[in-house]
DNA sequence: AAGGCATGTCATGTG
DNA sequence: TACACATGACATGCC
């Protein structure tokens, strides 16, 4: 077993008792905390074991942390630059008040908390220094009790001062509590490892071809549009729309409900139900009083017609509208696209109408929800825009505060390394073979085995090991 | 006149 | 199956 990685120079570190301190050819006089590199599991120098294995762990995390690999390109990241607004975002921020003024006590947690769907950004951080809850990193630099206890034991050993010497002999260094070397093996040794119309027939949607008023004069009666110069003169006439806020506007009524036919209406059941019976009344002065109160056009259909700049002149009707009343539709538009499709069935069987009748009212009924719903979507792709927004300056926040903690880690890693090569250093000066010639920190590296040993290791080997 | 914008409409998918 | 609803795509009109 000690033979198993050659090329090692079979040396142990321990600071254990020494067993047998007659092998020792020197002596290293240095204070308990050095002999904590001892690794030995004792419950005097477990603790420095464990301090050894995060220096190891932040040697490796260290190279894990290559300068060009940045964290923060996991980070899913919304490319919405063009509709982003800084400033907007600057309002929908917690963070620039929050995480500064917060960070000194708990800087992890609170950012937790901001970020609860993120956390830990360094999950080997909090694995390595065991930094619970995710507490740590951004304190390192000026505060170095975020490290784990064991570390922070290592740390304050490296201020440590050497007397004496160390003596190695076939590999083996064993520290005293005293600081005494002491040979013990020499070869235990492991090495680390469009529009299409299909669906709207002509004969329901007979203007689908017609955009303009020349063309909407239709003079085929067969169709059931064919309007005269009146109608055209009626149609620039149009009542209030009862529109509801919040895309919830409907179709209003229209002059079309006062041309109820005789033959259309069964006056005997327009007592009873109360959406039709609206009908018996007189709907074209109501809507001509509603359109001189309010001509405002709210949720209708474009219309041919120049819009109207003056509120004196009347906002032309829809196109609907204009089909409806050619058409003699005998109930307003806005019960046909509102009312339930139980009452709107009711209704329609209130009335005897055509099949072009029929085609033009489910088709408005149609019409009428889709441009509602088309509303509703509209709005809600606006305030999933607004949502987005929102989180994208709350993400830039965020990578903002991660970069300032990979920055403070990076300098404490840099921290770290500067004071184990003074370890190194201070450790090997006390160090000297058989000859008493010293060992070199250029050539020899310490090196823990997966035993929990420490061993003196030439350079070129180690690497050859690997 | 071209482009952006708002709105209506259709087609299609989903529940 | 019918219906309501959501949504992408397109058309149209206005500025």
């Amino acid at each position: 077993m000690c033979s198993a990685v050659s090329g090692v120079l079979p040396l142990r570190i321990s600071c254990e008792g020494l067993p047998n301190p007659g092998r020792l050819h020197g002596e290293v006089s240095m204070s308990t905390n050095v002999t904590g590199l001892r690794t030995h599991r004792s419950p005097q120098n477990l603790e420095m074991d464990l301090a050894w294995q995060e220096l190891m762990a932040i040697t490796e995390l260290q190279e894990f942390e290559e300068p060009n690999e940045n964290p923060f390109e996991a980070i899913p990241y919304l490319s919405m630059e063009p509709m982003v607004s800084q400033g907007g975002f600057g309002m929908n921020q917690p963070q620039p008040e929050s995480i500064p003024a917060t960070c000194d006590a708990h800087p992890s947690g609170v950012y937790e908390s901001a970020y609860p769907e993120m956390m830990p950004p360094y999950p080997h951080m909090d694995m390595h220094y065991g930094l619970a809850g995710g507490h740590g990193s951004s304190r390192m630099l000026a505060n170095t009790q975020g490290f784990h206890p064991p570390l922070m034991s290592l740390l304050e050993h490296m201020n440590m001062t050497t007397r004496g010497h160390g003596i190695v002999k076939d590999g083996i260094i064993n520290f005293h509590s005293t600081g005494q070397i002491k040979q013990v093996c020499t070869d235990d040794l492991e090495s680390d490892s469009g529009l299409s119309l299909g669906s709207s027939p002509p004969l329901a949607s007979p203007e689908n071809a017609v955009h303009g008023v020349p063309a909407y004069l239709p003079t085929d009666i067969s169709t059931g549009y064919a309007e005269s110069e009146s109608i055209g003169e009626q149609c620039r006439l149009r009542p209030n729309l009862h529109g509801a806020v919040d895309y919830q506007q409907s179709y209003s009524s229209y002059p079309g409900a006062s041309f109820p036919t005789s033959a259309n209406m069964p006056s005997s059941n327009l007592h009873t139900y109360s959406p039709v019976a609206s009908i018996k009344q007189p709907v074209l002065p109501t809507a001509l009083h509603d359109l001189q109160l309010n001509s405002s056009r709210v949720g209708s259909y474009q219309s041919p017609y120049p819009k109207c700049k003056s509120s004196s002149v009347p906002v032309p009707l829809s196109r609907d509208e204009r089909r409806a009343l050619a058409l003699k539709i005998p109930f307003s538009l806005e019960k046909i696209v509102n009312l339930p499709v139980d009452d709107f069935n009711e209704l329609l069987t209130q009335f005897t109408l055509n099949d072009a009748q029929l085609a033009l009212v489910r088709d408005i009924r149609r019409r009428g929800k889709n441009k509602v719903a088309a509303q509703n979507c509209r709005k809600r792709k606006l305030e999933n825009i607004v949502h987005l927004e929102s989180e994208l300056g709350q993400l830039r926040a965020q990578r903002e505060h991660l970069a300032r903690e990979r920055l403070e880690f990076q300098q404490n890693i840099a921290i770290i390394k500067c004071r184990l090569s003074d370890l190194h250093t201070q450790v090997f000066s006390q160090l000297h073979d058989e000859e008493g010639h010293p060992y070199s920190v250029d050539e020899y590296s310490l090196q823990q085995t997966n035993d929990g040993n420490i061993y003196l290791v030439p350079r070129n080997a180690a690497l050859a090991g690997e």
